[in-house]
DNA sequence: ATTATCTCGGACTAAATAGATCCGCAATGT
DNA sequence: ACATTGCGGATCTATTTAGTCCGAGATAAT
């Protein structure tokens, strides 16, 4: 079980993109630089999180990414399936219905009960990552860092 | 991220493997057959249980796999960590440490907000599997099924 | 004690997936 | 018109996962 290393990426490309004025955009290679990675996958990746809705692209020159919500309603959750996809990494194939020992289907009416403590664990990963938002964790960070950010991202020395 | 299908068929087989009398072991090839899976794969994977402590296996003749310890002793999360190893499936790789918008190194004495949060879901997902034992497990079976398995994993008609 | 047989145990190979790159196209602003 | 940027697909490689194989060791009957 393990998270694409871009998932680190995105989290604090996201991050940074909280950070700007309201409008204003970063271009793929702005955060690749920023963050010193590797700019076509970078970029593939932010892709993912267009099509998931999180973020926003404008194309052209003085184009890029920029948030397509308020910070306070882009969760962490979506960031990450956004990415990641949605699906549990517990994948149930109804083995107790297969081989000799297979079940009645009678009593195969229920879902099996080790899927169910699975999804519920996957569940209670999901509720934890819903409850942090991205305002939270720019709320959370050292007092400098936004306009530090800002500066470095929109192309000071 | 995603577990592999192991993951399945070992909870499945521990679960098998509580309704035996204490002393009783079932063959890997027994277990394979009760599932209709593919043998030598299974075994290799309850080799991965066997070091993780969780099982017992002794060779021989009429040799087999059993519960290492009483069933109430065994968690979900004992067992998910057996096959797929108990690292964290988010990695952080300091990514804030790097690049044109790296922080000084006096601002990362904490860790990272974002790591925080990761850990902390991770933590959720494996307090909810730690909940469960497979004494719980077997308790919510139907009725039926202990004696069921008890006599076609021992090979009866 | 020997031997036949049954078990785990680890080494090994093949398939799938993730990581990473490249290029052409469409859209936008100068 | 032109430079800049995102978008999508095709492609290639590295790593992980899935699956197979045969040998060392233990048991029980002879
Ligand atoms: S049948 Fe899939 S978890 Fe039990
Ligand atoms: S530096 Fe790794 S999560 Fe922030």
């Amino acid at each position: 079980m393990k998270l694409p290393v871009s998932t680190e990426w995105l989290l604090h490309c996201a991050a940074s993109l909280a950070q700007l004025k309201s409008g204003d955009t970063a271009s793929a290679a702005q955060l690749a630089q920023y963050f010193d990675l590797p700019a076509a996958y970078l970029a593939k990746q932010l892709q993912a999180l267009v099509k998931a809705g999180v973020l926003a692209a404008t194309t052209g020159p003085r184009g890029g990414f920029r948030l397509a919500r308020p910070a306070s309603e882009i969760t962490l959750l979506q960031l990450v399936e956004a990415v990641d996809g949605a699906s549990s990494p517990y994948e149930c194939r109804e083995i107790r219905q297969q081989g000799r020992g297979a079940l009645p289907a009678e009593e195969c009416r229920t879902p099996c009960i080790l899927a169910e403590k699975m999804a519920e664990a996957h569940r209670a990963w999901r509720r934890s990552l819903a409850a942090t938002s991205l305002a939270d964790i720019v709320a959370a960070l050292p007092p400098s860092a936004p306009s530090r950010t800002r500066l470095r991202l929109t192309g000071a020395p």
